[in-house]
DNA sequence: TATCTATGCGTTTACGTTAACGCACTCTTC
DNA sequence: GAAGAGTGCGTTAACGTAAACGCATAGATA
């Protein structure tokens, strides 16, 4: 069903068929009616390579992300999702702009966002983590589509949401440190300085599933950003001689096993962490962290993409909420560059 | 850059740039060189979207499956990823044609294959599980471009095979049994009858984790097709009464849950099987399976999909191989529908 | 010499959609 | 009652590619 077999349906011109389908105006009622009768009736889809040939359009989208070598290449390895689908969407006309702001500076996300709608983008990608500040972006008058990422934000009204279920990847993680160390004793959950919504929820998953159990003693710590890690360590250690874990709600685990290894202690601590950042990857070939939940950032950033693409370019409804399932990864599942690949 | 520009550039027609182009002849050789100069150095990509739309032709996968409800609907998960990436593509000119086959029985791989090529699709998603059929189909001279799905097929050229490691997927199996079961004692890996590569090789890496291990003693059964399972089973635990965890290699977990929790031994055995097909997922959530190792069948299905339209509608490169990270699922990150989702 | 074939190249049409343009007509308004 | 604004609608030109068609010219065959 193309626009021209309407025109004749209708017995009109194919301008007519094409005002009544875009609103543009300028049509009797009458007219209107019969058009939209038979495109109801036959099912009319416009098709892609004509509409974005005739439009000729960049769909470019802006991406708006923590500085991405901050934080141990957490958000670089969600830019590399974002990067893989650009990639496969460069001959349909999808560009990406990126900027990056600092997380830690009021203000900043704000800014960096403003800009990029300046710059004229045709869709937005950002990781609301600071809450008041991308409120404030996604609020204003000539905001265009966008998704968030990484975490959500209530009271807006995103293209889609590509998150993970923070509570429930804490509470897995639990469960692991009861798998990987079921003697008992001390555990310890380690945040760092910011308040995240991710972090707060994923410690509330871990300390919820030993309420569950009835066991254990679990005790949080909260570090500044530029505190001496092991010193606080190696207080703790002595306090509790029995620490048997420790969970670290965020991509940091392997500074924190560093330092555990540099006590000496990592014998008699199981560590568990989040996400496959390449330091971390290395700490567990290594043997000093034991297990990793991973929020599959790669994949996030990915389908972010794809979201918009479907949405701005294809016209289809996008998934307003898409829950990354939460993967666990041991020693035995990490896969290293020259893994199996069968040959053909 | 666009073929008229090109054309404008090299002082000659758009008709001279496409034959060039397309290798159609009728060009003098400096005609030739002189165009392809101005090719390489502008680097010229041909727009998807007008030559989609020009050649306004159907891109039809012919996807050729095990039944799709024999297997506790392994297959149909695939199918599901399959018939996502259909809907979406669906506006691209993407279309699928589904031809299903009896993996129990030899040549029917072949013959309905047959019957698909023979039905003009443009590209083939295959699960080579009949490996001979595979081969002779694929081998054929007027086969088109294929993928292939669940397992690899040595010597054949395929466009894309996307499959998982199944030694690693049981050497993990192995690890999640000693963690959920550290009592130690007997163990035992259940295949059906069929012979399959990747059965074969999930048990292989499940004995080799203990064998790494040194401990425990593992057996292997083989259940036939109509056999009573319970008998086997049954006698099994009477002349191992220390059996503490059985490893079924596939879907059908559920079903040996199933007779373990009627001869009343699930409190001392672990089971671990594999997939998340519906009747495992309501076994886990029951209790009678305590791990699930998922092979993410409706990602496999959905990446295959999409290699094939890249390679035939975007002309880009399509990834040789694509091995799908092992999941563990666990009851606390097993989703289920009601699962929570943040509001926005 | 007339006819045929091969070669090199330009021209043209079509794909389906969008949107500018223009024509004919009907109301207003001074 | 003439100028201006508004309405309903058809026509047409792009967008970039693919491929059929046609037109010269040159050499080969009858």
């Amino acid at each position: 069903m193309t626009i021209s077999e309407i025109a004749k349906l209708a017995e009109v011109s194919i301008g007519t068929v094409d005002r009544v389908l875009h609103n543009r105006g300028r049509v009797a009622p009458e007219t209107i009616k019969k058009v939209m009768a038979i495109v109801d009736d036959y099912g009319y889809q416009p098709n892609t390579y004509a509409r974005n040939l005739k439009l000729s359009k960049q769909y470019t989208i802006g991406v708006l992300l923590p500085q991405l070598h901050s934080e141990f290449g957490y958000w670089n390895l969600i830019y590399e999702g974002i990067l893989k689908a650009a990639k496969e969407l460069y001959p349909l006309a999808v560009r990406i702009d990126l900027a990056q702001f600092d997380r830690s500076q009021q203000g900043s996300l704000l800014k960096e966002g403003e800009a990029l709608l300046k710059r004229k983008v045709d869709a937005l990608l950002l990781a609301p983590v600071v809450p008041d500040d991308a409120r404030l972006l996604v609020g204003k008058k000539h905001c265009v589509d966008y998704v968030f990422i990484d975490s959500p934000l209530p009271q807006t009204n995103p293209v889609s949401t590509v998150v993970q279920n923070p509570f429930r990847g804490g509470y897995l993680a639990g469960r692991m440190m009861h798998l990987l160390n079921p003697k008992g004793g001390a555990l310890l959950t380690i945040q760092t300085y910011r308040s995240a919504y991710n972090s707060k929820e994923r410690a509330r998953g871990f300390s919820q599933y030993f309420a569950d159990k009835g066991q254990y003693r679990s005790y949080e710590l909260e570090i500044q950003a530029n505190a001496d890690i092991g010193q606080s360590l190696d207080a703790f250690y002595r306090v509790h001689q029995d620490m048997s874990g420790i969970f670290v709600v965020n991509d940091a685990i392997h500074r924190i096993a560093d330092r555990v290894l540099l006590l000496g202690r990592k014998s008699q601590t199981t560590m568990i962490g989040y996400d496959l950042v390449e330091p971390n990857r290395k700490a567990m070939l290594a043997g000093s962290v034991d297990c990793l939940i991973s929020q599959r950032p790669e994949y996030q950033g990915y389908t972010a993409v794809y979201q918009l693409y479907r949405k701005g370019l294809l016209s289809q409804e996008a998934e307003p909420t898409i829950c990354v399932p939460i993967d666990v990864i041991l020693p035995e599942n990490l896969v290293d560059e020259q893994d199996w690949c069968p040959k053909s």
